[in-house]
DNA sequence: AATATTTTTTAGATTTGTCTAAATTTATTT
DNA sequence: AAATAAATTTAGACAAATCTAAAAAATATT
């Protein structure tokens, strides 16, 4: 069964909001995919009829398993394009995202294991989140958020929850990308704000939006 | 101005059939899209607006030099993508022809560029066809078919005219490619059929269709 | 529980690229 | 040059993905 570029954009927006929130609403999904609710209705009668997703009218929706699957390998394409296009081409993490948006819709399943092999089966994408392996199955690994972590203990950033432009281009202002090590120092209660530590730099302090964001491994 | 991934492949094949023949008409165009004559009219009319193409009804079209620049960027993707398919991921020459037309119509200079530098600016694809650089310029090289070249002389396979699956799946058993060194050590006049001669292997013989289509350089 | 509000769906229209069938123009024969 | 054939274009229709405006259902409020 194929699918069309936009039948496969509103199958991993779907994904990614059942990530999220518990119930991803037609609303919602409306405003992820920049259409309006009606058209969001259309697509999952569309979707249902491929049985992409379980839909039954004014009572909600969500992936089936084989949507689910779906969902999973554009997801392995794009996290492997954003790899290739970081590590072999140069772009910076937070220039690869509209780029690999475009690639992920390439259907040629041996392409996608060529390059999977060409960049040695990487297990997480530049921004550190995991790239599913050609069976869908995803690495798991325990993160905790600055606004979490316990203090002083050296930790390294693995990935970034909030992918926006805005986000990615503070973290290259305080230096912070995925690998970074760094510990926090303290925390204040009043703004929810963090100091952190990172090596040869001097301590700064940054906001709670960005503490909750910032994810590691301890 | 941006294109669809449908009026660049019009553009496209406008391009290549301008190369080969010297006037292109509605029908030979549809053919070449696979779509029926109406269709190719009712584009035609559209890639004029655009002023892709000058086109009087009844009277044909061509591109334009603004639709000659977009043809050469397209083919500039096209190629560079194959060279990346052949060279980096190890595909072979004769597999990469559809998922290049897929990954022609991904739209960032800024891919280009970088995937140009990364693959070290080739000047030739894995078919010997020439690569347009940035501007456009493509380097031209003096070939000869093996039909024409004179006899006993080695000479280097540069390009090979027709791609098809079956013509290129015969040259691997031949096992002719790009860069392969050889010699014509006969002629027949009875058939047009050549005797060539490739280092370290016995003396065979390709049928005049084949030497028409496989070019060196002298 | 009745009413008001929000969410979701339907109905009908629009755009892009395609089609078929008919009409028109150009080219070829006789 | 008239008749025939071939190529091209027009007219009107269709599928995909979207929209607006109105209707229907679900949820929240009084």
């Amino acid at each position: 069964m194929t699918h069309t570029t936009t039948e496969e954009n509103y199958i991993k927006a779907i994904y990614h909001l059942q990530n999220v929130r518990d119930t991803v609403s037609t609303t919602l999904l409306s405003a992820e995919m920049k259409t309006k609710p009606a058209s969001v209705t259309d697509m999952l009668k569309k979707l249902r009829s491929k049985r992409i997703v379980h839909y039954q009218r004014y009572k909600g929706f969500n992936l089936t398993e084989s949507g689910n699957k779906t969902a999973l390998s554009i997801v392995r394409k794009h996290r492997l394009w954003e790899y290739f296009l970081v590590n072999k081409l140069g772009f910076e993490w937070d220039e690869v995202h509209n780029v690999a948006e475009e690639l992920e819709h390439i259907t040629s399943n041996e392409l996608i294991l060529r390059l999977d092999n060409f960049l040695g089966n990487p297990a997480f994408d530049p921004h550190g989140d995991p790239i599913p392996d050609h069976k869908g199955k995803i690495k798991i690994i325990k993160q905790s958020s600055l606004a979490a972590i316990p203090l002083k203990k050296t930790v390294s950033v693995s990935s970034v929850k909030n992918q926006s432009i805005e986000m990615l281009d503070l973290l290259n202002h305080f230096q912070i990308g995925i690998g970074t090590k760094l510990k926090v120092t303290k925390r204040f209660d009043f703004d929810g704000s963090v100091e952190i530590k990172i090596d040869k730099q001097p301590a700064t302090i940054v906001s709670k939006q960005v503490a909750q964001n910032v994810f590691c491994i301890i």
